[in-house]
DNA sequence: TCTCGCACCTC
DNA sequence: CGAGGTGCGAG
């Protein structure tokens, strides 16, 4: 990402890579330290609950900042579509008895439109109103620590989708817009008790991972990247000749057409238009640029660095979840799901049931009233909407676990109040109900640590870096930074304990509770 | 811009 | 083998 970020320009600079530590890296980049912040008080609630030493690293982090360097594009289909490269971490520093809900959401990286022209990005005009926010829980959660560290943990089977009504469950982007994946740990243990002030959890944000949501690649560099690394986009390899009989044949010509990808091989390898001074598409003038500066820096690391450095890891509070998101929850059961409504069916069922039915669907569901709260209150954050899910939900709902996906919308949180779980069923339809997010506040998602601070500081002024410290933790074998924020509050979507039949299960922002900060308890 | 059906591929 | 993940290119 740190080009990658840089690339888009992401209004953000991303905050500190990953892997580095973040004193480390402020060694390095001096105007990190502006933005980031400073080694941090540990504060954080995510300390004393023991997610401090938790470590994040991201896998296959070479090919993440591959991808970056020339800027990630993920296509965003209407069935929904896998990211790639896949977002798979290995965790350490997890209590082995423990047990964690890990979970992923997307958030906007910044407020503009991109367009793709001239062979790089620019913005365009401002961003689309957030979608509803929705969080990928980890089938496997909840799970203890050991099994968490046991392997890599694979979000591969993710999928984000442009449909605004997905009932899916699938992570709802815009086209054109770019976003953040981050990674959500949060302690599903017992005796924290679900909701309550003190269940930890902690956001880890891998600014390599950033990427812009298209229908199709604009950049043919991305093309070839996905082609080359994609198991399932091998027939588009231009190995030797079958790629020129391939195209000749799709082409209908006769004589051998030179493949793309090697055309584009040659062509992008070296000078993307995004390096160096052409890659930052004009950053938000915020804060955010900073950090992102420093994780340019960040960037420049070595590859060694890069590739094998536990990516840093910030941890976000719950703050850096986007604001203005509304949780929801949504628990696929894999195949059936699919089965049913996914794509595999072939379109039709599925498109019928979103493209017709949904329109209404969406309308119901949307509460208009929740809407937007005004200050993008924290993100939904982890919301522990997984704490809510006990194991038992998880497993006996899910005939195998699967993922779950949650909406959150952070505006609601502030509305909500004290921390109650209440659970929802899931809609018949096995729509959720959603609501948009408010339109994104400022990005959060970037703001790693230093964004933890901005993130919370944008959702709420009031609540600026001070309340969240980040941590500095360091990353192990490489240098990664890991910033623990110490998250002001805590929002707990509420859940259904009782899986219905629908697939998913949705939770709803207001059901989210928050915990902990004092600063936003107030709100709202 | 986006959607769709397709060939080709992995699993 | 079938299910399903790919990018392609026409529409």
């Amino acid at each position: 990402m740190a080009n990658g970020g840089d690339q888009f320009g992401l209004a953000a600079g991303r905050p500190d890579s990953d892997c580095m530590d973040s004193s480390k890296e402020k060694e390095k980049n001096p105007s990190f330290t502006l933005n980031a912040p400073p080694a941090s008080p540990p504060q954080a609630e995510c300390s004393q609950q023991g997610m401090e030493g938790i470590k994040v690293f991201l896998h296959d982090r070479e090919l993440w900042t591959r991808f970056d360097e020339v800027g990630t594009e993920m296509i965003i289909t209407k069935a929904g579509r896998r990211m790639f490269p896949s977002y798979k971490v290995k965790v350490l520093g997890l209590n082995p008895k423990t047990k964690y809900i890990l979970l992923m959401d997307i958030v906007p990286a910044d407020d503009h439109r991109y367009k793709f022209a001239d062979n790089k990005w620019s913005v365009t005009g401002k961003a689309e109103p957030a979608m509803p926010g929705r969080l990928y829980v980890h089938p496997d959660s909840p799970a203890t620590g050991s099994h968490w560290s046991r392997q890599l943990v694979s979000f591969q089977k993710l999928k984000l989708t442009n449909n605004h009504l997905d009932p899916f469950g699938h992570i709802i982007l815009n086209s054109m817009h770019k976003y953040q994946p981050r990674l959500h740990i949060v302690k599903a243990d017992e005796n924290n008790g679900f909701g309550s002030k003190n269940t930890a959890f902690c956001t880890h944000v891998f600014p390599e991972t950033a990427f812009i949501g298209v229908t199709s690649y604009q950049n043919h560099k991305i093309t070839q990247l996905k082609i080359e690394n994609n198991p399932f986009a091998k027939g588009f390899r231009g190995s030797d000749d079958n790629e020129l009989h391939r195209m000749a044949k799709l082409q209908g010509k006769d004589y051998p057409v030179v493949p793309r990808s090697t055309v584009r091989q040659r062509t992008c390898t070296t000078g993307s238009p995004f390096t160096g001074e052409g890659r930052r598409l004009r950053g938000s003038p915020e804060a955010i640029c900073s950090p992102y500066d420093s994780e340019t820096s960040s960037s420049r690391r070595s590859p060694q660095e890069l590739m094998s450095g536990p990516s840093s890891h910030y941890t976000l509070s719950h703050s850096n979840l986007q604001a203005g998101q509304q949780t929801q929850v949504y628990h696929c059961s894999k195949r059936k799901a699919e089965q049913n409504c996914s794509p595999g069916n072939h379109q039709h069922p599925y498109k019928k049931a979103f493209q017709a039915g949904s329109p209404m669907e969406g309308e119901l569901y949307y509460p208009t009233s929740s809407y937007p709260p005004p200050p993008p209150p924290p993100p939904p954050g982890p919301s522990n909407p997984a704490l809510g899910l006990t194991e038992s939900t998880f497993v006996s709902d899910m005939g195998q676990r699967q993922a779950c996906m949650f909406a959150g919308s952070e505006s609601r949180i502030d509305e909500l109040n004290c921390p109650t779980w209440s659970y929802n069923c899931p809609l018949p339809t096995a729509v959720a109900p959603m609501e948009p997010y408010t339109h994104y506040a400022p990005h959060p998602p970037y703001s790693s640590s230093p964004q933890g601070s901005r993130l919370s500081a944008i959702s709420r002024p009031s609540s600026r870096m001070d309340p969240y410290h980040s941590q500095s933790t360091v990353s192990p074998p490489e240098s990664s930074h890991s910033r623990h924020l110490s998250p002001p509050l805590r929002e707990f979507p509420c859940y259904t304990p009782t899986l219905s039949p629908p697939l998913y299960h949705t939770l709803e922002t207001h059901t989210l509770i928050r915990c902990g900060l004092p600063e936003w308890s107030a709100a709202s």
